[in-house]
DNA sequence: TAACTGTATTATATGTAATCATACAGTTAG
DNA sequence: CTAACTGTATGATTACATATAATACAGTTA
């Protein structure tokens, strides 16, 4: 059983999907630093994927600071990192506004979205369990 | 002079960035419901790209409702539509989670996020202009 | 009629994603 | 030491999506 939830869907990239997964995992608390992280093969094995697709979803998240490997040890999580400023405004320069644009194209209410932001804010947010 | 602005960036889908421009122009009010759009042959020479995939984009944005095309005639805005609440969960549950998700990733708080997403929601608000 | 519109077709080049198959080197339990 | 596990690297292949290219057709309008 590999430690997050994951549901493939097809015509998107497989690869990021994953990586999508891990990082909801970690983020809501499923995945704590720390913890040791499913080996590629064995990711390979569980999702039926390819050897190298699992281990370029590593590799992805080792570039993004979420993961760090060691050869012949395994693959740990790292705690979360408070980012640089400069991080901060890719995201907010870029999703945001995709969240945005949509929302007043559907014809959504601004205090619709903020009120839906909050609500999957404490979706996420890590329960104190074990 | 085409009705709205973009920079195209190397790696991402062609089509995909000028349907997002489209959107961007309209719901900002740059593009108004009933304003004549470029026909796919200007569009194709102003932007040096193949009139096919300029074809593509406005094919999608019709499929989306933003625009309207006429054989012969051609392809005019249209106003936005209150969308289903169908369409609104797909946003909240996709896009959405996306910004919760980096951004706690990232170490930013909620405040912040709300406080962008106020700001963005002014920056495209549209202007009485003309 | 001429010049514009949207639309369709077929072919081609390209890039990327994912697979398959191997191989190598570091670590650790027996 | 050996066996079995780790991450990592390489090359070949398949599949698919994207964008281009070159035409062609039909509706509209001045």
């Amino acid at each position: 059983m590999l430690p997050f939830q994951i549901q493939l869907h097809p015509g998107e990239s497989l690869s990021e999907q994953i990586v999508y997964a891990v990082k909801k995992a970690i983020i809501s608390g499923q995945l704590r630093p720390g913890d040791k992280f499913p080996s590629v093969r064995v990711i390979s094995q569980e999702l039926k994927i390819n050897p190298n697709t699992a281990h370029k979803v590593v590799k992805l998240l080792e570039q993004k600071g979420l993961l760090a490997s060691t050869p012949g040890i395994g693959t740990v999580v790292l705690p979360l990192t408070e980012s640089s400023d400069k991080e901060k405004a890719v995201l907010l320069e870029g999703e945001i506004d995709r969240v945005v644009v949509e929302a007043k194209r559907l014809g959504i209410h601004l205090k619709e979205i903020l009120t839906k932001i909050e609500s999957r804010w404490s979706y996420f947010q890590p329960k104190g369990k074990k």
